[in-house]
DNA sequence: TACCGATCCATCGGTATCCGATATACGATG
DNA sequence: CATCGTATATCGGATACCGATGGATCGGTA
């Protein structure tokens, strides 16, 4: 994903048609899922350390207020897994742990900084007053 | 949507104010998409002024580095409308604009705080180091 | 004039994401 | 010993998202 501007700092006719290459690992993120909804919180809960499915279900819910139905939960699991993003823990008990792999934290990284961004033209933006000129 | 807290973790400057929203034009923003997607990025978009469609193609994949689909567009955009977040603009040419309604603001404004302070929850476990303890 | 690329709106079919319900099973608590 | 919280997994349904397609209009230029 290109980086992010904002309009008005002028810059004429910057942006190169041609898409990113696609092998940077921002970009592997973005095809996890259409928007990256449940898997970027995932992802930001095992940042707080490994854990299994059913501790991330409760984690999220307590730090995103989000919670994520089981189908969702490990539907996301396993494509993370298989994207390289996260990786499974020993485990003897019940318990299936995941951890954060380096591709993953990389690309958790890049994209949280991205979402950040956005977030706060969309909120500079409504600070300036969107009321019709 | 619950405030967004991060367990045992002080939050030196991810500080949101008091700010209980009243209204759940947060949750209806939720609604919308299945992660709100495209419409928090139309909504931005809007922030920033009345716009149609064509216009917030570019607007959106200037700020946010994302080319929205015609589909993907024009669905969410009458979705918004029929949720009163966006309201038609009057036209004689071709262009359909549309503006933000109040109850849009609010909503993106919630939302994005939201999105805001889970991006930091998440950066802030990566830079306290996720590697196995 | 004739052409052509950029602008502008809209719909359709396919697909994967997301969800809720359901099934299974273990451990503690009453 | 019944019930609840923990814990994983799968299935079917709904639909958001996407890419392709199809027009229509406008401005520039050869």
């Amino acid at each position: 994903m290109p980086p992010v501007r904002e309009p008005g700092a002028g810059s004429p006719s910057g942006d190169p048609p041609g898409n990113d290459a696609g092998s940077d690992a921002a970009g592997a993120l973005e095809t996890l899922g259409r928007s990256s909804g449940p898997a970027s919180l995932i992802l930001s809960s095992l940042a707080g350390g490994a854990k299994h499915g059913y501790a991330l279900t409760k984690d999220i819910e307590s730090f995103a207020g989000v919670r994520l139905a089981p189908g969702t939960l490990y539907e996301a699991l396993s494509r993370l897994e298989s994207h390289g993003m996260i990786e499974a823990v020993e485990s003897h008990d019940r318990r299936r742990p995941y951890r954060l792999t380096t591709t993953g934290a990389a690309a958790l990284e890049t994209y949280l900084q991205t979402q950040r961004a956005v977030a706060e033209v969309g909120l500079r933006r409504l600070s300036a007053g969107w009321s019709p000129a």
